[in-house]
DNA sequence: ATGGCTTCCATCGGAAGA
C-alpha cells in the first residue's frame, strides 16, 4: 500500500494538478494539508471520480487536513486530543484495513510558529506538546501506524539547503528541533531518513526569491512509522518533480510504501 | 527585506504562510 502526505496550498487552487498527480502515481492513501476551505467546497467529485473516498476537516481561509483513500476510511477523529479550546483544523485520523492488517493514520499540520519568540510559537510548541501526547499513546498500544504531514520543523541542518539562513526561525529554533526529537524518540522511525542519509533531500521550496531554480530548499515534510509500521516498510520517496509542474504547491507529496 | 510569491476572503487591500 502507497500512503503519500501533501500540503497541497489550497485545495480549490489545485485540484487541477492534485487530480494529475494522483493519476500519475495513484496512491491508495493521501493525508492532505492546507485546504484552506471549508468542508462543504471542497471540491470532493474530480477525487471521488478517481476512486477515493475523502474525510476533510476543514476551516474557513487557512489550515484543514484531509484524508483521502480508496479502501474505506474507518474510525474517523477529527481534531488533535488536548486542548477543547483550539479551533485550528490541523489533524485527522482514520483506519484503513490492508490484505496484511489494519493501518491508522494520523494526518497532520503542525503549526509554523513565526514570529518566534511570540504568541504563536508559543502555540506551535505547545501543540508540539499535545502530539507528543497523542504519539505516546500511539506507541504503547503497539499500533501500525503513521503519523504523516507538514510538520514544519527542519530536523537537522543536513535538511536545509542554507541551514544558516533558518537559525532564528520557528522551523528550526533549538526548542523545535528538542520538541521533534523527543517525538521520534517514543520510538517513532523518520521513513525518509530510513532509505536515504544524503543531503540536499527537500520537500519544500518557497516561491519567493528562486528558490526553485537555486535548489533552496527544506525537509519539513515527513512520514513517521511505529516499529510496527517500520517492519513493514517497502519503500519511500519525494516526488520532487511535482514541484516544477504547472502552477505548483511550494510543497511536494512526501510517500512510503508499506506492506500492510 | 517591515517579504521578493501565492492563496484565501473579499473586493480593488490584508492576513498567513515558511
Amino acid at each position: 500500500m502507497r500512503i503519500a502526505t501533501f500540503n497541497i496550498n489550497g485545495i480549490k487552487a489545485r485540484i487541477e494538478s492534485l487530480t494529475e498527480w494522483l493519476t500519475d502515481t495513484s496512491p491508495d492513501v493521501v493525508l492532505l494539508q492546507e485546504l484552506k476551505s471549508v468542508d462543504e467546497n471542497v471540491p470532493r467529485g474530480p477525487i471521488e471520480d478517481l476512486g477515493y473516498n475523502v474525510e476533510t476537516h476543514g476551516q474557513k481561509g487557512f489550515n484543514g487536513v484531509a484524508i483521502l483513500s480508496k479502501f474505506p476510511i474507518e474510525d474517523v477523529e477529527r481534531g488533535l486530543p488536548g486542548d477543547e479550546s483550539d479551533e485550528q483544523a490541523r489533524w485527522i485520523e482514520g483506519t484503513v484495513v490492508g490484505p496484511k492488517t489494519a493501518l491508522r493514520l494520523c494526518g497532520l499540520y503542525l503549526p509554523n510558529g513565526n514570529p518566534a519568540p511570540g504568541p504563536k510559537y508559543d502555540y506551535k510548541l505547545a501543540w508540539m506538546e499535545r502530539l507528543k501526547n497523542r504519539a505516546q499513546s500511539i506507541i504503547k498500544q503497539e499500533e501500525t501506524c503513521i503519523v504523516a504531514g507538514d510538520f514544519n520543523v527542519i530536523p537537522e541542518r543536513r535538511d536545509a539547503a542554507r541551514p544558516d539562513a533558518w537559525v532564528k526561525d520557528a522551523l528550526f529554533l533549538p526548542d523545535t528541533r528538542n520538541a521533534w526529537r523527543r517525538i521520534v524518540n517514543l520510538g517513532f522511525h523518520d521513513a525518509t531518513r530510513e532509505v536515504t542519509q544524503d543531503d540536499g533531500v527537500f520537500s519544500f521550496w518557497d516561491y519567493q526569491a528562486g528558490a526553485w531554480q537555486k535548489d533552496d530548499g527544506i525537509r519539513i515534510d515527513h512520514i513517521l512509522l511505529t516499529p510496527q509500521a517500520a517492519d513493514r516498510l517497502v519503500a519511500a520517496g519525494i516526488d520532487k518533480d511535482v514541484r516544477g509542474r504547472e502552477k505548483p504547491s511550494d510543497h511536494v507529496p512526501v510517500w512510503v510504501e508499506l506492506d500492510v
